[in-house]
DNA sequence: CGTAATTGTTAATTGACTAAATTAAATAAT
DNA sequence: ATTATTTAATTTAGTCAATTAACAATTACG
């Protein structure tokens, strides 16, 4: 049946909604705390206390050093508290089909060290072991105790167990990357899909944090999206929540490795922006399109960018036909969730706002105009570090409580190898 | 910022948790309900003892009246819980575009007494007369004290506010209709929209109690999908999650009062097949289909759905091309939220299996089929009822907590007159 | 018939939030 | 310059609600 509520569950509650307007907040006082969460200045004293005994908070005293920073209202001077972000460090990995990325990253998400690796052909135990060998070396870069590993994975992933169900590219199948890397390093270790964990980057980093729900669209080599709902990231059944890149678009579009013709990743991924380029640019050969993928050995999609900014029509297009796809995906966003703040990232969003502004101009066409109109559509804050950082976000809402939870079950070490 | 955790929260928790497993179970000991909880004897012994003080929950002594009924293990005999559905009743209404329904209730769902008022043309405050006398009749029937109003409406329904955003149909915008009725008679009202409650009925009514998520798609007069996720009705930024009528299907389709074209309520709902039935049976006047419409002073689906049982194959193709609109929609559901409870309510459910088999045979070809083969489409078990039940389930869910609830902040008088 | 098992209650304890009073520090006012 | 006032933070005592431990009341089994 379903959990019930304790005490310490309610101790833990607090503690995490303390840490958590502080880290929103930047730097606050005890009394400012208090205000917020409404919690008596009692428990905040008691609660922050605890915090700076586990290190993740830490008082302020500039005021001594010089001016009185603000127009100095009278009464005792506060002693502000910030997230003790230089007292740990994480690592944050990135399994995508062509390279692995790993980040150390501090408390506040902050990007200390980044390496990336080509995965090349490697596969199965192989490309675990270059994984591993990958960590090793972030971890070797580590100044701070690392407080754990988040993970973010093509594919559908088992959050829970922290095994990739599925991953084609790979050839892993049921993979307990989480266990395994958790036997090796001894840390908390959390695995989620790429595009679930953009969205949870975005809700915990971006600007706006009163967000009750967000979804974030990621467009790259592989289509998917990641949804917040009443402040929690929603995983589904299965974990496939947000998994719409099979969702089907043109019925007569082309063939798919899933089985059915024209899903969406057949049309608007990166690949498929270059194949749709090339058999563009095969019908009119003195293209600026044409020309450009000519000169490059190995074309990506930088290529079709790099024409599309250039002012070719070819690409411009591509661009065009690519918007309204994508704006099919938002539309079913619109329509079945009525979400307000839907955020765009991968490697499409190279496109800038042209792009943006033609997903925009499709949508009201396929979705009620009512709810249109009240939604936002933005290329997200953080781009090209959406899932990397999200990776990072991942622990720390699951370690730390940074985002809005419901009452977890306390830990025994808040800050030790629980986690699978 | 976000809400601060008390004990009282736990004590309404926990109090909840334990109503909520006796009426899951039916009929259980205190000893029972502390193992299925994990609360201690001693909790859950005074919980019930409140629960019952509030005539919420009674004992049932039975054993006394015969026979040992069980396999009688050794130990005292435990007492019997269960709901005391009879000790309170409640009223709960369904606004349809040509038709309010009124229906008393007991706290197990069972319709004690209910009513149906053709509307006519009566609009704005006509209506509102006409439903307020229509909820008089109720409550003079009523033979034990009410615990509220429950209220399902078409259209974007303000929960929180309980008023009725926009109705084409009865004139009304920003009907505070909840505040009304509370005005009128002194009761806790809530309001939802029809589609989201009947989610809230297929989840507390239905047989698999167990669930996390679950959607309801509903095709009637209009066309809505109400969302259960995390064992939570989701509504969205603005109300509105769910409201997916007008997600478009086919961009060459029939104009809609919505402005755009082809929307799925223009071809699926009750009143569109019966215009496609109008239009099939121009071209083919000597079918069985032409026959009954002819014949019909008004025709209404029930036409079509005689002429389909009858074997009628113009019926069966209009089924059919009904039956793959809508396996979009749930496509939709599948692919986005990955959801593996779809539940089929509403009169188009009259069809039947044929029609369900439909649905399901179209689904492989729209979305991802891993995800497909682990969905389970039924038609729902209420059925016809299933608005209405859903306006009395939405009450005892927010009077009661009867789903699965996060801390709610504590009502004053348990079973006053507190919301709206 | 006595023992063990099971249910439910009573009494004492503990954990965590709250309320009231107190100390500390700073500006404004006389 | 001294006092009053305001704001921040801590100390002390109190309350609420879950837990632990002990116990009474049944009932079946050996």
């Amino acid at each position: 049946m379903h959990e019930k509520a304790t005490h310490q569950q309610t101790r833990t509650y607090n503690r995490q909604l303390v840490l958590r307007t502080i880290f929103d907040h930047g730097t606050l006082s005890r009394a400012d705390v208090a205000r917020l969460t409404q919690l008596t200045p009692v428990t905040v004293s008691e609660l922050v206390a605890e915090l700076i005994a586990d290190q993740l908070v830490s008082e302020l005293d500039l005021p001594a050093s010089g001016e009185p920073v603000l127009p100095t209202k009278r009464g005792r001077r506060p002693i502000l508290l910030q997230v003790a972000a230089a007292s740990r460090q994480l690592i944050a990995l990135r399994l995508a089909v062509h390279e692995f990325r790993a980040a150390l990253l501090d408390l506040n998400g902050e990007i200390l060290y980044s390496k990336s690796l080509a995965v090349g052909s490697a596969r199965g135990q192989e490309a675990v072991r270059q994984l591993t060998a990958l960590t090793d070396e972030l971890m070797a870069h580590a100044t701070q105790p690392i407080l754990g590993i988040g993970v973010a994975s093509p594919g559908i992933v088992d959050t829970q167990n922290g095994t990739v169900r599925r991953s084609v590219f790979f050839g892993w199948s049921n993979l307990p990357i989480g266990e395994l890397l958790h036997e090796r390093y001894q840390r908390p270790v959390h695995v989620a899909n790429a595009s679930q964990v953009a969205a949870l980057a975005e809700y915990l980093f971006g600007s706006n944090r009163t967000l009750r729900n967000l979804a974030v669209l990621r467009v790259g080599q592989d289509v998917g999206a990641g949804l917040i709902l009443d402040g929690q990231l929603f995983f589904g059944d299965g974990f496939g929540a947000g998994e719409i890149g099979h969702m089907v678009v043109d019925p007569q579009g082309e063939r798919c490795a899933c089985g059915n013709s024209g899903c969406l990743e057949t049309q608007v991924s990166s690949q498929a922006m270059v194949r749709k380029a090339r058999a563009l640019a095969a019908t009119a050969p003195d293209s600026q399109l044409a020309r450009s993928l000519a000169a490059a050995s190995s074309p990506g999609l930088e290529v079709v960018v790099e024409a599309f900014r250039a002012g070719d029509p070819l690409a411009a297009q591509l661009v065009q036909s690519n918007a309204r796809y994508v704006s099919q995906a938002v539309a079913a966003l619109v329509s079945l969730l009525n979400i307000q703040q839907i955020r765009l990232v991968g490697s499409i969003t190279q496109f800038g706002t042209p792009w943006l502004e033609a997903v925009r101009a499709a949508l009201p066409g396929t979705a009620i105009p009512d709810l249109v109109c009240q939604t936002a559509i933005e290329i997200a804050e953080h781009g090209s570090d959406a899932v990397i950082l999200g990776a990072a976000a991942l622990l720390l809402s699951r370690e730390l409580g940074l985002t809005l939870s419901r009452y977890q079950e306390p830990r025994n070490q808040p800050r030790g190898g629980g986690a699978v």
